[in-house]
DNA sequence: TATTATACTGTACATATATTCAGTATTTTT
DNA sequence: AAAAATACTGAATATATGTACAGTATAATA
């Protein structure tokens, strides 16, 4: 797969983008009127280039007979990253932790998410959260009791069950026997709500 | 949404097909020749029926401008029964079981899969499969010790470990301490393995 | 019983669309 | 320095395609 030119990756995104709204290819026009081009030979052209280097293929004849030749293809679907719960003591959630990316459709956990977070540890075992699982999290701070919450305490990030004892004390709930609670005097200690799971996926 | 007729189910299968395969929806003529018509008009009603039933859209003028109204719309993804593991002593497994459908990119887990099982009870709680979780299923007899199986005994299924621990006896291990494991002896009792878990889903 | 929906064949045609040809200009590669 | 690739405008055209019209027939509905 040849280099493509910032202009040929414009055409290539419109073409990607007209997909996922309409469910059907552009013509060359449908190209122009987007791009402002003023010939569909602009568009023609820019195809062609495209199919050369092989990041589509044209059914000639066809109209709108365009497809993009993507390996992991799905449309609608969308790339989340998946985040690594790194060590205790250590930043996260940055962008250099971003372990890889799943592609998987946007409504695939029922209120949305944001990223996937890499479980480490099992301090949250009885829940049915296990090592290297991975939480879908919705970046949120709108969490109730009982919530599964990513919260990161100074720069360390736990998952914990949520419990507001008072309106000053937040308990961080583990769901194994062996890992302590943590109370927050939240007038002493920050706590930061980073987002609330909103399910789990594994993979063997 | 109004009720779907048998050819217009086949219109409409034929639509997602060719989708699916050219990357772009066919043409009326398309159609016609899929599915034998002799008459583009043929594939044009059926097009309004299913257009006035709302499956599908129809760009006015646009040539190939259908697009199917799939609500959770990801090509490229396919739609996975979800089956429900229903109570101890009821078949499962058959069609009429098939609760709903989860569309979910083909490669969504490692070694493909089949379809999704829903999880009752929680004896494979201390593996981390909760009640309600759905598990990846791929169907197979091939296998491992450690394997998470679902098995089959007369008309009951369970999720379990698979342990082979001689040529005639294989025990099917829980995780939870308040199940017992079974131990069965192939020569006098009938074990079908169904599949092993490939996966998981919880959506919260 | 009349009406509507379904399920087609067959013909015809306006137009939507791909595609070619003729240019111009700039940049990159050989 | 020549050749090839990039990046366009503009016009022309063959054909791919949607779509309307004219029929026929059966099943479902009111």
């Amino acid at each position: 797969m040849k280099e493509i030119t910032s202009q040929q990756q414009r055409v290539l995104d419109c073409i990607q983008i007209y997909l996922k709204k309409t469910g059907f290819p552009p013509t060359r026009a449908d190209i122009c009127k987007e791009l402002g081009f003023k010939s569909p030979n602009s568009a023609e052209t820019h195809l062609r280039a495209l199919e050369k280097k092989g990041f589509i293929s044209i059914e000639s004849g066809a109209s709108r007979g365009i497809s993009v030749n993507n390996q992991n293809n799905s449309f609608g679907g969308d790339e989340y990253p998946v985040i690594g719960l790194v060590a205790a003591g250590s930043p996260t959630l940055a962008e250099e932790n971003i372990e890889r990316t799943i592609n998987c459709p946007k409504s695939f956990f029922e209120s949305g998410f944001d990223y996937f977070l890499k479980v480490r540890g099992l301090s949250m075992k009885d829940a049915g959260i296990m090592e290297d699982d991975l939480i879908a999290v919705k970046k949120t701070t709108d969490v109730k009791n009982g919530d599964i919450v990513i919260a990161r305490l100074d720069d360390e990030v736990t998952v914990k069950f949520f419990n507001r004892k008072s309106s000053n004390i937040v308990e961080l709930e583990s769901a194994n026997e062996d890992f302590e609670n943590i109370v927050i005097n939240l007038e002493s200690e920050q706590l930061h709500i980073e987002g609330k799971s909103v399910g789990l996926l594994r993979r063997n």
